[in-house]
DNA sequence: ATGGTAGCGTAGCTA
């Protein structure tokens, strides 16, 4: 089973890379977070042409949004709100074999990584401190579970462009790090990127839009994040990181899809 | 130290 998780930044605009994505990599399930669009726009007729017949779309208009898109049957269709708002962030479903999947877009925190002085900081943390709760609540090696997408935190020193320089920059804060560590912790995660790609290696999957030229600077972040239960380890047969999507014409998305193989 | 780009929707918010 291929699984891939992409922020797309609108799919709407980007339904062509998209179908460019199906095509070049054929996954079974699709995850998408920033679909930027009410469920009822979302453009399902194009990609059930191409036999992504199962769909759970959780979107709202203009900001975030969350999707799992399927050939394989999708059950128990559910979402989740967190820090009582019902903005978006989190769809489940789940897949043939008793693989519970979670698409899920943790909230950006802003510039200034200070929750009094920033409430979207603070926003943030809170995230993680509920997803943390909960994950630890329910937590069981024996489940296969997954749970993927854009996490807004580089948490390892080669997640990022440079470990000194982004210190005090949201993503890569000593508290954000402490908030992801200990959600990946409470719900027994292991973390497929890193599963694949030793520590000391540089991983990206974002690049900024602001930079001249994203390929030669390569100042990327390691955002989006694949993570498995202990049950589904022994299945990992492969890791993907899409770097030539930052490059898709017309309009790239600013992240780059992230894929794994399952052998189930 | 600053500003740089992008999407939505058509101003200003969010990233």
């Amino acid at each position: 089973m291929r699984i891939v998780t992409w922020n797309i930044n609108s799919v709407r605009l980007r339904l062509p890379l998209l179908l460019r994505l199906i095509d070049e990599t054929a996954p079974d399930v699709i995850c998408l977070q920033e679909t930027k669009v009410v469920d009822d726009s979302f453009p399902m007729a194009a990609i059930a042409e191409r036999g992504y017949n199962f769909g759970h779309v959780h979107g709202m208009k203009s900001y975030n949004g969350v999707a799992i898109l399927s050939r394989l049957p999708l059950t128990d269709c559910a979402r989740r709100n967190w820090c009582g708002r019902e903005d978006c962030r989190h769809a489940i479903a789940e897949l043939p074999g008793d693989v519970e999947l979670h698409s899920v877009y943790v909230p950006s925190g802003g510039d200034i990584p200070d929750p009094v002085a920033n409430p979207k900081f603070a926003h943030k943390l809170q995230f993680l401190d509920e997803m943390a709760g909960w994950c630890g609540e329910r937590q069981d090696p024996a489940r296969r579970r997954i749970m993927l997408g854009d996490f807004n935190i580089a948490p390892l020193e080669h997640d990022v462009w440079s470990h000194k320089q982004m210190q005090d920059v949201v993503s890569h804060t000593a508290i954000e790090i402490e908030k992801l560590t200990a959600l990946q912790q409470a719900g027994n995660w292991v973390d497929v990127g890193r599963h694949f790609v030793p520590a000391n290696e540089k991983l990206y999957t974002w690049w900024s839009y602001r930079a001249q030229d994203w390929n030669v600077s390569n100042r990327g972040r390691h955002l989006d994040h694949i993570w498995v239960s202990p049950a589904l380890v022994p299945a990992l047969a492969g890791y993907q990181v899409l770097r030539d999507a930052r490059g898709w014409e017309p309009k790239p998305s600013d992240h780059v899809p992230v894929l794994v193989d399952l052998a189930l």
